[in-house]
DNA sequence: GCGCAGGTAATCT
DNA sequence: AGATTACCTGCG
């Protein structure tokens, strides 16, 4: 059991902020999660001001601790935050504890893929489908993101029952070259930003917005500034359709991400 | 039944 | 370059 605060880790917070597909409460517990990344798992409880992790201290040494981002320091960063910024001030202190998960990079390629005109429960369901049909199987009945093997040896047929829609020749695509070498998207997390944008962008559905989610959540580039419809709602009520995110260059996804946040609830 | 949901790509002007 | 539109699917 590692315990951190909730001020640092709030799992409710980040679980609303459209970052991760695959977490959720555990119905019946009131603040039980559990979190699923890549091929591992694990369970957790909220309390009112702590968040318990229920794994060693050496699992959460050796993955945790940098799935949750637990090395940087947020208050600096929050510290940077123009002081005449009201609804960035405000946005940073409504969503204190919501760190930048640092995820699986085939598998925030897949899930920002299948995003595109969806609501998040729907893309829940299509991330679910596709882990339970094709993923390795886990313990408790759970089951890893598949692998891109897996899903190019589903192939059309297999990933039609999982609600793709117009998205499925996408998702087929990105496996078929994943699993064939031709994309080796895990060695591309030593490119610069430029080189991996591109490489990002050169997949059938993958267009800027989804490029920089997967930057940003896969590929740990804090200064990727996805523009969505809320962020884009965001600049165009509150900034008068003016926002520079080089003002706040290095971590511009963090400032993303408060604003993302506060902007869907408070809007 | 119709419009829309955290976008993209093709097809206009 | 900038604007417009179709696209699967599930839900209100």
């Amino acid at each position: 059991m590692v315990c951190i605060e909730k001020e640092r880790l709030d799992l409710e917070k980040i679980a609303e902020s459209g970052q991760c597909f695959r977490m959720s409460r555990i119905e019946g517990e009131t603040g039980r999660w559990r979190i699923q990344a890549a091929d591992k798992f694990l369970f957790a409880r909220e309390s009112a001001g702590e968040t318990m992790l229920d794994c060693s201290r050496d699992e959460f040494d050796a993955f945790w601790k940098d799935y949750f981002d637990l090395e940087r320091d947020y208050e600096s960063i929050v510290a940077e935050i123009d002081p005449g910024d009201a609804f960035l001030t405000a946005a940073a202190e409504y969503s204190r504890g919501i760190r930048i998960l640092r995820q699986d990079p085939w598998e925030m390629l897949i899930s920002f893929i299948i995003s595109q005109r969806k609501s998040i429960p729907a893309i829940r369901v299509c991330v679910e489908k596709l882990s339970e049909a094709f993923g390795k199987k886990l313990p408790q009945g759970l089951h890893a993101f598949p692998k891109p093997e897996e899903l190019a040896a589903a192939g059309a047929e297999g990933l039609a029952t999982c609600s793709l829609g117009y998205r499925l020749p996408y998702v087929l695509a990105a496996a078929e070259r994943a699993a064939g070498g031709e994309a080796d998207i895990y060695s591309w997390k030593k490119l610069p930003n430029e080189e991996l944008t591109e490489n990002l962008l050169s997949f059938p559905g993958v267009g800027p917005k989804v490029a920089n989610c997967v930057m940003l959540f896969g590929y740990g580039r804090i200064d990727a500034f996805p523009v969505d419809v809320w962020i884009r709602r965001v600049i165009d009520e509150k900034y008068a359709g003016r926002f520079d995110p080089s003002r706040y260059s290095g971590f511009a996804g963090i400032i993303q991400q408060y604003m993302f946040y506060y902007g869907r609830g408070k809007l």
